[in-house]
DNA sequence: CGAAGGGCTATACGGTTATGTAATCGACTG
DNA sequence: CAGTCGATTACATAACCGTATAGCCCTTCG
């Protein structure tokens, strides 16, 4: 049994907050299929019947959770989604335990076909094209749409990826001296851009050609003479 | 029991090579957990004991499949990744089933503890620095090594969230339709910055200040008077 | 021919899982 | 006081899981 969500102490809590929490906990480390309703109550300090009594199913317990963090998130996070959209890196600088253990959450959640998530996602692509549509003075994508879920998903995709990240920069991107690290990183990344206009121009013609013609041909590449042997002649 | 992931008949492939061939499909699809070793004998059309007798266990399984995707992605990719780096938006642009099945692989596996999926990672991000270092000439960054793990982790994490992209899209961006619709999106996002130079300075700025500072405390934004209603008097 | 090895199946084993259920306890109300 | 209700535990159930194993069949080789 570990710490809190933040707020009352743990023997403060009911044993209802305990479970959803100890839920939120271990489904954000190891997915829905990887958390135990056993390991669950075990964490909350109740036995697995009382997981069973509050919240019905594993599933129910897993939908109970993405509304709550949800909510929590939200009140959280309202007012700078609708004003700076998905483009405003200081975003990601809350260090608070309820919103890390969010942040955990739903990037688990993101892949673990979770409805509340898809749902998030959904919305923060919505935002994202109205806030497209009331700053984009530069007209920079003809695909608002588009652009708005390359976006979304870019940054969701990066909190996804948070071990991975933090392994290369040496810090937990959800602790302080990584997430200034990483802030500073995605400062640089969205305050330049990695393709020229020239290049871009030269992309986009290519892909109305590709859109022209038939869709790509399906021939594997160097697959003269591949496979065979390995899938063939392969011995143990 | 589907197609074979291009090349031979699913007739002409040994047990060995289907039973691999499945277990990437299903892992791609349900993660490690969710895909069952009598599932994935089943669909390659084996017994589960046969699984075992090639195998030995399903994290060697894993790790065998890892090791094969890899193999054959790294082949149809190591141009690309030492032309281009993670620069390259058409990268994407290979619909073969091939590498469609690696993509969705690697995006499952990126979040279920494939040490394959993580040394991909590592080597994506070491490549992007160097490819930095070649050519980066107006010193986009003071931080090579955080931008490059930004860079690599936005675009896998692009893949991670090929459902939700897709969704939003109305498309499979592994399809050939939502494929260039995604690429064009790519386009517009990477040639165009998000934050003007004056907005990135007071970013940075802000950042250097925080550093010589204590880090951020952590009190949990409108804590006032929250949570203990929520968290003390829910009943069901 | 027999022996060896590989491919393969069917089944067993021990453990785990989510879900279901009966019983107990304490607090509250009429 | 008795009855009700909510919280809670302990245990049961059916199904499932990964792993283990014995045995059969076929091919190859000496």
């Amino acid at each position: 049994m570990t710490h809190p969500v933040g707020g009352p102490a743990f023997e403060d809590l009911t044993a209802r907050a305990r479970i959803r929490d100890a839920a939120l906990r271990l489904f954000a480390e190891r997915g829905i299929e990887g958390a135990t309703i056993r390991d669950i109550a075990k964490e909350a300090g109740v036995s697995s019947g009382l997981v069973r009594h509050h919240f019905g199913s594993k599933h129910a317990l897993r939908d109970a959770c993405d509304a709550y963090m949800l909510e929590r998130l939200m009140r959280i996070k309202e007012d700078a989604v609708l004003k700076g959209g998905m483009a405003d890196p200081g975003m990601l600088l809350n260090l608070h335990p309820t919103v890390l253990l969010g942040y955990r959450y739903f990037a688990r959640a993101m892949v673990d076909g979770s409805p509340g998530a898809a749902s998030t996602f959904d919305d923060m692509v919505r935002l994202t094209q109205e806030w497209l549509a009331a700053n984009d003075k530069d007209h920079v994508t003809a695909d608002p749409q588009g652009y708005a879920a390359v976006l979304v998903a870019m940054q969701s995709g990066l909190l996804v990826m948070h071990d991975h990240v933090s392994r290369a920069l040496g810090a937990d991107i959800l602790g302080p001296e990584g997430n200034l690290r990483l802030i500073g990183a995605i400062v640089d990344f969205y305050s330049h851009a990695l393709l020229s206009p020239e290049l871009a121009a030269q992309a986009h013609a290519a892909l109305d050609q590709l859109r022209a013609q038939q869709p790509p041909t399906a021939a594997e590449p160097g697959s003269a003479g591949e496979g065979a042997g390995d899938d063939r002649g392969d011995s143990r």
